[in-house]
DNA sequence: AACTTTGTACGAAAGTTTTCGTAGATCAAT
DNA sequence: ATTGATCTACGAAAACTTTCGTACAAAGTT
């Protein structure tokens, strides 16, 4: 039977992103990505890869006995799911609250205020 | 000595947005809240704000025989670190990719958005 | 004063997540 | 064909989180 409640955990999450950034590839690759920034053995990326396999967030295949991992949902879909938990959680429901706190915090994105503007225009239209 | 690195859990953030909304209270009440929602034991609640309070995340001071807690970082202050962690670990740091993905998927802001337009429009000024 | 209610403290069970050791298979090179 | 490197599988320890039972003190009630 498969699962239907998934929330990744953060460890999961962190190797998501792996499997996001680079695409399909192999515990080996994985586990040497995470060792970039913190110590991780090589049978604990093999057995979080495992649990995620049965959980259904990840599918594999075989390149000879190695097994290639891919995450199952994509990168949207899961952010999605992390960002609606999260307004949940901490904001109340306010998407609008959470909007106003990110751009009140991050002058990095000063340059794509542009194309958010844009958006937000097209909301409007849409909306009316 | 303090802790440093304090990420709240699931259930500590379900508490702390009780202490944020209705201010510095009683285990009671925050118990009472929570029974709102799903069913706590009272001494669950009891554990969880001692728990905080050694961790640091809450004070307290005494009312007669009872405690009121009171929650040490503001709201504001934890959203921020909480948007910092999802912004790391599931949007690869870009804070715009966030913005566009909540407002892409919330409907329900709308009429808020004038708001939102009104903030970049100072953010734009601010920093040209 | 005896009884009920309401409070804190504490320990530990139960649940979940993370980490790793060990075993055995396969492959590559001597 | 023996040795060493690399792989999966599996179980279980270790670490962390959540929940609650029990004990006991202080206040309120009859």
């Amino acid at each position: 039977m498969a699962k239907k409640k998934s929330k990744p955990t953060e460890a999961e999450l962190d190797i998501l992103s792996i499997l996001w950034e680079q695409g399909p590839c192999s515990v080996r690759y994985v586990n040497d990505k995470q060792n970039m920034t913190r110590r991780v053995g090589y049978t604990t990326t093999l057995k979080q890869l495992q649990i995620m396999f049965e959980k259904g967030m990840v599918s594999r295949k075989n390149d000879g006995r190695t097994h290639i991992y891919e995450a199952v949902k994509d990168k949207e879909e899961t952010q999605q799911q992390l960002l609606d938990r999260l307004l949940d959680t901490a904001f109340g429901g306010s998407a609008s609250k959470l909007v106003m706190q990110v751009l009140g915090n991050h002058k990095s994105i000063a340059k794509e205020l542009e194309e958010i503007r844009q958006l937000i225009n097209k909301l409007e239209e849409d909306g009316k």
